[in-house]
RNA sequence: UCCUCAGUAGCUCAGUGGUAGAGCGGUCGACUGUUAAUCGAUUGGUCGUAGGUUCGAAUCCUACCUGGGGAGCCA
């Protein structure tokens, strides 16, 4: 007899089934002959439902021993369930306690903790109900992206977490180092000598792996990469973490057009595929968290994203009537509240808006005829605007060049960014995407540090 | 980092100058094919910390700490 998940268990468990479940204690209920106990071993939502007769060997000792939040073996038979809320029960005949859990002292109750509270348990919150539900579909949410990328043959490339550049400029980065704090080596200048470090110069925790992925595409075509990305930004908001997951598709052969459809395919299969996959978690996010979680999946799913630039962006949020708290003016770089009124109130469905203007988008963008805008991409979605980031990259080594200048940016320290347009550059494109983002956005929890087990936050490094 | 709100029992909160409360949880008991079970009893507090005002402070003032929400930065 092996031991079965109750996932399955539930969706294709039969009467007369014999069993055995490992998993954790939810609930007890005791009558006089019998105990209700509700097992959770993580793999759904819903728990099995064991009913444990007061006749099997050891009751009393295992009913004093178990309560909320204990380990169980339990083995049994499977048979039809009488009562409300499940169609199959286990009759068990056997009962081990693995682990127990002093009711006293054990923080979870059955009835809902704030997230807040939940957040001080890190160790022990992925046991309820919404967390569980969370990293379940984070997990649906990071396998569809392989399935999406790999079905594409796009190559999943692992791009360094340690760098020496300061990529992008990409906000505050996180330096590293092997010297002793205590005692910098300095130079003459008083300054810290860098040259006695680990790698001999400064060295961070990245915030980017593009530029790295740019290099891969330039072998295979098309890559993405998938990762832990740091942030040093002294961020206190519900969509910030130090950090963080991120993933960058990268395309050789690739222009803003194929970037666009890229990234609209993308939304769609991963939204879709989740559903599939976990759709009673994502029943239980729209019933408990976010009302209109399930219809913002079906609007991702079955609309097709409108497409609007930069410039006629602006002209629409200047004529509407919708008064805004910051000012709309080309040139100005987009609010939130801007985003959000295209997305949820104007188009009610994603929108792409396209060719932003050259001075609010980084250096690597291609120039567009004229010069004024960039090839650059944001996806904004209703409810959490900005999703997706993304660029058709500057493939024409002279321009290049003058950008990185007219940004203030030592060229030296680009000499391999600007060896690929020098060898067989190409057109390419990609895009950028927050993992925890994608994850909030899809089960409507209002705080990023909810869909990442241990978020890393300023002053938090707890567990 | 800035603005703003909050911190009282294990949890969620009420109490706004005069004897520290409720619901839930825990414990004990009753009842029950229960499923946020129900009913009764009971347990439980350095009122975030440190100062100050006052005859008297959970309550008013100051500073700090912690958390939430918003902004900026951004993904």
């Amino acid at each position: 007899m092996t031991t079965q998940r109750i996932k399955h268990i539930l969706k294709s468990g039969n009467p007369g089934d014999t069993v055995t479940i490992k998993g954790w204690v939810r609930t007890k209920r005791d009558s006089k002959a019998f105990s209700f106990l509700d097992i959770n071993d993580g793999s759904s939502m819903t728990g099995l439902q064991v009913i444990a007769d007061a006749k099997i060997d050891g009751y009393s000792d295992a009913m004093k021993r178990i309560t909320t939040g204990a380990s169980v073996v339990v083995e049994g038979t499977l048979a039809e369930s009488p009562g409300k809320g499940q169609r199959v029960e286990l009759q068990a005949s056997g009962l081990e306690v693995v682990g127990e859990s002093d009711a006293e002292t054990y923080p979870l109750q059955k009835k809902r903790h704030s997230f807040e509270f939940l957040r001080e348990l890190g160790h022990l919150r992925s046991r309820t109900n919404t967390l569980g539900a969370v990293f379940r579909v984070r997990n649906a949410c990071a396998n569809a992206i392989h399935e999406f990328f790999q079905s594409r043959d796009f190559l999943w490339i692992h791009t360094p977490i340690l760098t020496a550049s300061d990529c992008e400029g990409a906000g505050e980065m996180f330096t590293v180092t092997s010297m002793n704090l205590d005692k910098l080596p300095k130079g003459d200048d008083g300054k810290v000598d860098y040259g006695r470090d680990f790698f001999g110069k400064p060295t961070y925790l990245t915030v980017s792996g593009q530029l790295e992925a740019e290099i891969m595409a330039m072998a295979f075509a098309n890559v993405y990469t998938f990762g832990p990305t740091f942030r040093a930004e002294n961020s206190n908001t519900s969509r910030h973490l130090a950090e963080f997951w991120m993933m960058e598709p990268e395309m050789a052969f690739c222009d803003l057009e194929g970037n666009m459809d890229l990234a609209e395919e993308f939304l769609k299969f991963v939204f879709k595929r989740v559903l599939e996959d976990c759709s009673d978690d994502m029943e239980f996010f729209n019933k408990r968290i976010e009302k209109t979680v399930l219809e913002t999946a079906d609007n991702i799913i079955n609309n097709e994203f409108e497409r609007i630039t930069y410039t006629d962006a602006i002209t629409l949020l200047e004529k509407c009537d919708k008064k805004f708290e910051y000012p709309v003016s080309w040139g100005l770089d987009m609010q939130s509240e801007h985003e959000r009124y295209l997305a949820e109130e104007y188009f009610k469905k994603p929108v792409i808006v396209t060719d932003y203007p050259t001075e609010i988008k980084a250096f690597y963008m291609r120039l567009n005829d004229g010069g004024k805008t960039v090839a650059a991409m944001d996806v904004l979605a209703p409810r959490i605007g900005e999703i997706i980031g993304g660029s058709q990259r500057e493939e024409r080594l002279n321009v290049l060049e003058e950008r990185i200048a007219a940004a203030g940016l030592p060229k030296e320290d680009y000499w391999w960014y600007l060896d690929l347009r020098r060898y067989g550059t190409v057109p390419h494109a990609g895009f950028g995407l927050g993992f925890e983002r994608l994850v909030q956005f899809m089960t409507g929890m209002a705080n990023i540090r909810d869909v990442i087990p241990f978020p890393r936050t300023p002053d938090n490094v707890e567990f």
